[in-house]
DNA sequence: GCAGGCCCTAAGCGCTTGCTCACCCGCCAG
DNA sequence: CTGGCGGGTGAGCAAGCGCTTAGGGCCTGC
């Protein structure tokens, strides 16, 4: 129940009713055993209609995922940017961005391991389109940190691998996270925020 | 070439011949597709055989999942099992882990993609060994921290979720590695084994 | 009261899937 | 020379797949 609402909250501006029903049903579907080994009857059920009636929200299965990436692809850039621009130190420009970004990751975990790990099943226009968001996402984090280096706030040994192993760290979340463990996504979150903080240098604390 | 023979490399006392080379050959399919997206005859065909011929081999496409998985896992948890009863400081054999595990996971990121990805599809008895495989080779970081932090060495907000954190960074490797970029398998691991470093605590440097 | 559009279903089509089966070839011992 | 045997093939089966089609209720406007 409290999962399938978390589940849903990202998706309650999707109409008709029908349609998002449909799209929370196969974020379950896709997360729990992968896209490829869903089928489309499984969703159609889920969202308690007849298989026919995916088709009239949407013209293939593939149009699900590439709705569900999209949305999830645009949310993850949008939190990203906001900590980019936001004000303060790097160091806080980066802990809001990690602290979001995991927590988010944490807290839709179904929906992020969609997201991260169906990226390969989307058709190639739409594979495409996807790329370039994730490459904005990096660039976000990518400047957060270059501006902490030429503030003299952070060290690092080499300003992209970091950003690679930032991103790594928050994106592998949706992967183990378990909404029956012992750590809430807020947890995880400051815990992720004071680690990364600690990988770009000296004296943040 | 390389990259065939690199992924080939961990299986050479596999017999006879037709056996490991379907095991190649799986190996390069289910980490470029995905275990269901995979078929039989695509993993024969790139073996060099008909379909039926898989069958002579293993009993079903699972098995050879579970065959790669098996040794996959083995291999980890004997890299991370030697850091951890090696000797130096606990600084240098979390080093030597990361490093090692780092090293690994980039240059057989196909196999590695495989091992930390489609566990989902194992049937559930093998599945079942796999996860204790997999907590062995967690609890061998785990061990390595906690010593440090008993020594004095390291100083970590949390153990075990500091723990999660350094494997997430280690597996993530081989999501995202990609030979023909800029990085050697051996830069990723220098990088990430002084990253890790860095998050565990003061003055490693 | 009923025409028209919208949402939905039952049935099923064409195809691919994992896997099987009857048969075959080259090698080696007697 | 021959008989058996381990490793291989071509053809194909049953099941399940994504998706389509013909048709049916129900709400709304006139």
């Amino acid at each position: 129940m409290s999962a399938e609402a978390a589940t849903g909250e990202a998706w309650e501006d999707i109409t008709p009713d029908a349609a998002r029903r449909l799209v929370v049903a196969a974020v379950q579907a896709f997360a729990e055993r992968g896209y490829h080994a869903t089928t489309t009857r499984d969703i159609a059920g889920r969202a308690g209609m007849s298989p026919a009636a995916l088709y009239i929200h949407y013209k293939t299965k593939e149009e699900l995922l590439y709705q569900i990436s999209r949305v999830g692809h645009q949310r993850s850039l949008a939190m990203l940017g906001e900590a980019r621009d936001g004000g303060g130190t790097a160091a806080d420009r980066l802990a809001t961005a990690v602290r979001a970004f995991v927590r988010w990751h944490a807290e839709h975990h179904t929906t992020g391991r969609v997201v991260q790990y169906e990226l390969g099943a989307l058709a190639p226009d739409h594979y495409a389109e996807i790329v370039v968001l994730r490459r904005q996402s990096e660039d976000a984090i990518r400047t957060i940190i270059a501006d902490g280096v030429a503030a003299g706030e952070f060290d690092v040994p080499e300003v992209s691998g970091t950003t690679l192993a930032v991103l790594s760290l928050c994106i592998d979340v949706a992967r183990w996270f378990n909404p029956a463990g012992r750590r809430t996504p807020d947890e995880v979150g400051a815990l992720y925020a004071d680690l990364v903080l600690r990988m770009v240098g000296p004296g943040q604390r």
